[in-house]
DNA sequence: ATGGTGGGTTCCCCA
């Protein structure tokens, strides 16, 4: 008899925890994941609002900076072996990453740099920072465990990813360096866990509030994603694209995205 | 259309 596991991992770019708490308050109440992976929380430790969410029963692990990135992890099981960062990082590091292991599952949550547009240094540092990804993929997550490494990757798969495939081709987000580099971290044997269970075209996880693409027809992008090692892939019953929440009032640029294992 | 909107901070940056 093994540990029954029935766990709702969800992954949530919410631009500014702060900001965003009108929103992710009622939602975490209404969908009750037991672990909630969370980028752009835009604020220092200190000022994470922890009451709020802790009193709907979550632990909070978090790694964040004033201003830009930040990263979270709320789990209603106690987290264990929490990392936070790259390896051999200085404390100026942006704060883009951080694990832990949660009912036995490994989870890397990763908000990967955006990169701004091919070519730019920005870009350059997207490569080399996703290389550095794939290192500690490589190196400290065995892929005969249930590995869970998910987060904002900005970047796309194919076309399928993408509402206007032309308009972005070799544009940002979509270009074949970057689609390597996540090939690259993938290479140990994770897989795009959203892609075994829908092969559809036109399921999107980012709309930018600029072209205001989600109001005008679901001009989006998918680049938040869940990879998992065989056995996770393996308990993985669903992934769902929660597009309820990117709608209504002062919603973020992006919906979660909700995976089953079970 | 080299913008547009939105968040955070500072008189602009990043997405």
């Amino acid at each position: 008899m093994g540990i029954v596991l029935l766990m709702d991992i969800a992954t949530w770019n919410v631009n500014s925890v702060r900001a965003r708490l009108p929103r992710l308050l009622p939602w975490l109440e209404q969908r009750r994941p037991d672990v909630v992976c969370l980028q752009e929380t835009k604020c220092l430790d200190e000022v994470f609002p922890r009451e709020p969410i802790e009193d709907l029963g979550y632990h909070i692990e978090c790694f964040g900076q004033k201003t830009y990135n930040g990263v979270a992890i709320l789990s209603k099981s106690t987290p264990e072996d929490v990392i936070r960062g790259l390896p051999g990082e200085g404390e100026d590091a942006d704060k883009r990453v951080i694990g832990a292991i949660v009912d036995g599952v490994m989870i890397l949550n990763l908000y990967v740099v955006n990169g701004k547009e091919v070519g730019s240094d920005k870009y350059a540092y997207k490569l080399e920072w996703m290389d550095r990804v794939a290192e500690l993929v490589a190196s400290n997550y065995p892929m005969d465990e249930k590995v869970v490494v998910t987060g904002d990757f900005n970047v796309t798969f194919d076309d399928r990813d993408i509402a206007e495939p032309d308009l972005w081709r070799n544009k940002i987000l979509c270009s074949e360096a970057e689609r390597a580099a996540m090939a690259k971290i993938m290479e140990p044997g994770l897989s795009d866990a959203f892609r075994v269970h829908c092969e559809e075209e036109g399921q999107f996880t980012w709309w930018d509030f600029r072209t205001r693409g989600f109001q005008r027809g679901n001009r989006g992008l998918r680049i938040d994603h869940f990879l998992m090692s065989p056995p996770a892939i393996e308990a993985c019953t669903q992934v769902m694209i929660d597009r309820e929440a990117r709608d209504g009032e002062k919603p973020s640029d992006h919906a979660p995205v909700i995976a089953t294992l079970s």
